[in-house]
DNA sequence: GCAATAGTGTCTATAAGACACTATCTT
DNA sequence: AAGATAGTGTCTTATAGACACTATTGC
C-alpha cells in the first residue's frame, strides 16, 4: 500500500467535507386515514417544495436524538412519540449543496396538534399518505420505504398502540390496522385475534362512557401489554404481487 | 429565528467535521457454523483488536458501492454477494478520533476462500459467531444486530439461498437454517415446507453425484426460485423469551 | 323501531409439528 | 449387514378466515 492510499484510507479530512443529516418520517392516523408530517422548505435548494422533517446533526447529540429534536422543532411535540430508525441514503448528488448523508427514522404518535411551522421550514402539515404532492430531494424514496417497514411492523409488534391513546378500544385499534395497511378488516375475526395474542393488550375494567357515535354498545378499554413481538402474528391479507 | 439558529440549520461546514464509515457485517457457513468476517486493526485507535471490515467512505462513490469495496478489499469478493443495509451508529465519542457515523451492511455469501489480509488491515479471519474475540469501537453492537436481523430475514424472504452454490440440495438448505439459528430441526418437516412455499426453489431435474458422506440416497438438486418474499413463512421455533 | 356496533360461536381450510416409514446410498 | 440420509405419509393441534348470531347502544 502505498502513501496515497494510506491518507485515503485513514484521513477523512482528506475528503471533501461530508455532512450528516436525519429525516423523519413521522406517522399519524386523523380521521381514520394514515398521514405523514411534511414542511414546506423556506430556503434553497427546492425551495417552497414539501420535504419530510429533518437537518444537520449537532456535535454532540446522538443520532435518535437529533430526530426527536428535528420533529419537536416542527409539532410542538406532545411526550409520547415512538421513534424508530429506518434507513440510511448517502447516493452522491441527492443534495445538490454537497455530499449530504442522511439517516431516517420512523416516528409513530396518536392524533397530533396541528402542526406548527418550525424555525426552519416555512409551513408544516399533516399529508394523507394516499394524496401527496412532488417532494425534495429523494424524500419519496424515504417515505416509501417508511410506509413499507410500519405496515410490516405492524405485523410482529405492538407499534399500533403507538398510534393510540393510553387506553383504548378493539375498533381503535382495528381502524389503526385498516388505515396504515389500506384494507377493511373483519371486525369479529380481528377482536378474538388481538385478545388471543399473549401481551398485546391488557384490559382496564373500564369501559367507554358512551356508545359509537353511530349507535352500538359501550366498548371495554384496553392499554397496551407487555409483549415486544406478537406471538402469533397478525399476518396482512396475503398480497400476491409482493411476492415474486 | 435568528442568525446563529440560521447558521446552525443549514451550513454544515459550521460543525466540526464528522466523518461517514461503512463497517459491513459478512457471513458465510463453514463446516456447518456461521461465520463472520473479522479484521485485526494494524492501526490506532484499537490496533491490534479484531474489527468488522469497513472504512471511510469515497467522495463520489454510494453507500452500497462503498461496502462492496471494503469487502472485497478484505476477501478477494468471489461474485455472488448478496449485500443489505443493517443499520446506521454516532454516538458521540464511538470514534476516540474524531465524530464518526458508520453506516452498516449485512453481507452473505456461500462458503468463500480464507480471506487474505487487505490494503488497512493487519490479519483477516472468519470466526464462528459462537466463540467471538473483544471487538474494537461499537462493533461487538453491530454485530449482534447484524445477527438478529440474518435471522429475522431467513423467515421471511428467500436469504437462505444466498448462503448456499448455484444448486443446492434441501439439506443443504436446511443445514444453513439450523447454523444461523443454532437450533436441530426436522428434516422431514423442513424438507416438505421448502417445497411448499411457492417460488422459494425450484428443481433442477438434477440430482447429487454421490449419496451423502455418511450414507444415504443421492438428492435431488434445486436452485434458487423467484420469490421475494415466503407465503408461508419458515417460522423459527416459538422463543418465549424475545417475546416479552 | 331501526341501524350500527361490540363481542361470541361455529365451521372450514391451511399450516406446524410429532412421528412413523420406505427407499437408497456409503462403509 | 449396518447405519445414515432423502423423501413421503399420517395424525394432532393451532391458526386464519368466513359467516352467523346476540346484546347494547344512538338516533
Amino acid at each position: 500500500m502505498d502513501e496515497s492510499e494510506f491518507l485515503a484510507g485513514y484521513d477523512p479530512r482528506a475528503y471533501p467535507a461530508v455532512a450528516v443529516t436525519v429525516d423523519v418520517v413521522a406517522l399519524t392516523i386523523r380521521g381514520g386515514a394514515l398521514h405523514v408530517l411534511l414542511v414546506r422548505r423556506g430556503e434553497q435548494p427546492h425551495a417552497g417544495r414539501w420535504a419530510l422533517p429533518g437537518g444537520f446533526i449537532r456535535p454532540d447529540e446522538d443520532l435518535p436524538e437529533a430526530a426527536a429534536r428535528e420533529l419537536a422543532e416542527e409539532t410542538g411535540m406532545p411526550g409520547r412519540v415512538h421513534i424508530e430508525q429506518l434507513a440510511s441514503y448517502g447516493t452522491p448528488g441527492r443534495d445538490p449543496r454537497m455530499r449530504v448523508v442522511s439517516v431516517s427514522y420512523l416516528a409513530f404518535a396518536p392524533d397530533l396538534p396541528a402542526p406548527r411551522a418550525g424555525t426552519d421550514a416555512a409551513d408544516a402539515a399533516w399529508h394523507r399518505v394516499e394524496r401527496l404532492p412532488e417532494l425534495a430531494f429523494d424524500h419519496a424514496r424515504i417515505l416509501t420505504e417508511g410506509l413499507e417497514r410500519a405496515r410490516d411492523k405492524l405485523e410482529y409488534t405492538p407499534l399500533a398502540t403507538a398510534f393510540v391513546g393510553e387506553t383504548f378500544t378493539i375498533s381503535e385499534l382495528r381502524s389503526v390496522y385498516e388505515a396504515v395497511w389500506g384494507v377493511p378488516l373483519h371486525a369479529g375475526n380481528f377482536h378474538r385475534k388481538v385478545l388471543s395474542v399473549p401481551g398485546f393488550v391488557e384490559s382496564t375494567g373500564e369501559t367507554t362512557e358512551t356508545g359509537g357515535a353511530r349507535g352500538g354498545p359501550r366498548a371495554k378499554l384496553y392499554r397496551a401489554g407487555d409483549a415486544r413481538l406478537l406471538h402469533p402474528a397478525l399476518l396482512r391479507p396475503a398480497r400476491e404481487e409482493e411476492i415474486r
